[in-house]
DNA sequence: CGGCTTGGTAAGTAGTAGCTTACGGTAAGT
DNA sequence: ACTTACCGTAAGCTACTACTTACCAAGCCG
């Protein structure tokens, strides 16, 4: 429900940025993300819930701790997206060089 | 030499994404693309300077009007970004799938 | 030239984002 | 049951961001 807007939203930021490549490389804890970044746990929290409210992660309990994941399929949305304005950037770069075509006839 | 990091901050901002969007269907002038936004002519223009900065837009002179469009280039860095963590996340998922599935023998 | 259109920049302001510390809550170990 | 480890949330502060109005520069046309 949660449109991509969300998505680059939460992939603005840097820290946030950094969390999500880890957890694309190895799904982790709260605590094992905090330790390797310059900011408090608490604020690793708060990014991660920003990046879960916009589909990017998920979370299961393992005992104490919360292991987070990167979510496959609010990945894919943002690459649609995008996939969607390359064609119709493209598509659009066409038309005008096709137009300045017939009008330098 | 600007890296992705920009263009994802770029995009975050809605009236930036409108922006982008109407820009990836047809080049416009600035004062057209502020006749169609709730903000005025400044804030478009001031929109559009990140958005350059970001390599997602390039403008031309003609007349005393802009003519921005997409840059396809910067566009298509965002989006082999994305295509990198789609495969980076995919192994990943692979990798602890199988690691799961040896242990459970 | 003088007036008009177009657009970038400066300065100032309200709102928000990201951080911190402090606290509460749950699961595991002894 | 008590302690320890792990985590989320609340409250508060600072910094930045998106917007406004006012101003100035440059190309076009009478």
């Amino acid at each position: 429900m949660t449109n991509h807007g969300d998505a680059l939203a939460a992939l603005a930021d840097p820290t946030r940025r950094a969390i999500f490549e880890r957890l694309a490389k190895e799904p982790s804890a709260v605590g094992e993300l905090a330790r390797d970044l310059p900011i408090s746990r608490p604020a690793v929290s708060q990014h991660l819930k920003v990046l879960k409210e916009a589909r990017l992660v998920t979370d299961r309990a393992e005992g104490t701790r919360r292991i987070y994941t990167v979510d496959q399929a609010g990945l894919a949305a943002v690459r649609h997206y995008f996939e969607q304005f390359w064609r119709q950037s493209l598509d659009a770069f066409r038309d005008a060089a096709s137009k300045q075509h017939t009008e330098e006839q």
